[in-house]
DNA sequence: CACACATATTCGTTTTTGCTAATATGATAG
DNA sequence: CTATCATATTAGCAAAAACGAATATGTGTG
């Protein structure tokens, strides 16, 4: 059994909770990056690409590594990596029931 | 190697994302309960229970189960259960790195 | 030092989320 | 069938998140 602070738990996912940033983290999934090889890669601005990284960085999913003029982010390490390919394990299991949901576009309150 | 839809793993990924959510999840891990027993547990009202009930079942995370009167929800399955186990423990792991994170509260882009 | 390139930050706006209060639905008991 | 208890839904408002455009910072190069 661990303990862990809500507040730190509630913040790290988060970071997973955005299309975007799902998008970036299965883009530097194998290998660090640079911003401009993320930027090229997904369809999104620099500008915005920056933000999601700053929050992914922030909530401790991935870290940064400056080498010259360009910066590598990378996963922060092996456990996030596994933590997210057991997510996709758990969700082929329900993705069928997930599918059908209906109220989380259009709810306000979801 | 799993495929899985993107907005559907967000979705799902959502509903783990927020406080209130979270102390459901887990103050219904180890058995089923009411919406009024959950009611008494959390420190928030009906309203709001039932809101956030309903996004972690539209989210795919929970299940409800009508008797009688009543309602009880509780986790999924049991893959639910073991990924909440394991997103602790990866959590274990990375704390202080997000612990010390400042942008998160105040920074609205993230 | 000035210029070019890579990345980050700020600002203003739009959209989404979360909350409370009030109301509605649905089930059971009498 | 109506009164009561359990739960869900709606409406309106406040707060937070996301985005694009513009600007700033930082790093290497001539």
């Amino acid at each position: 059994m661990v303990t862990i602070d809500l507040d730190t738990k509630v913040k790290f996912l988060h970071g997973l909770s955005h299309k975007t940033r799902n998008q970036i983290l299965e883009c530097i999934k194998d290998r660090e990056k640079t911003v401009s090889e993320i930027v090229t890669d997904m369809k999104a601005s620099q500008s915005n690409i920056s933000q999601h990284l700053s929050c992914l960085k922030d909530c401790g999913l991935i870290v940064g590594r400056q080498e010259g003029k360009y910066i590598y982010y990378s996963l922060r390490n092996q456990q996030v990596r596994d933590l997210l390919s057991m997510i996709d394990i758990v969700l082929a299991d329900v993705q069928n029931d997930i599918a059908s949901c209906k109220n989380f576009v259009q709810g306000g309150d979801c």
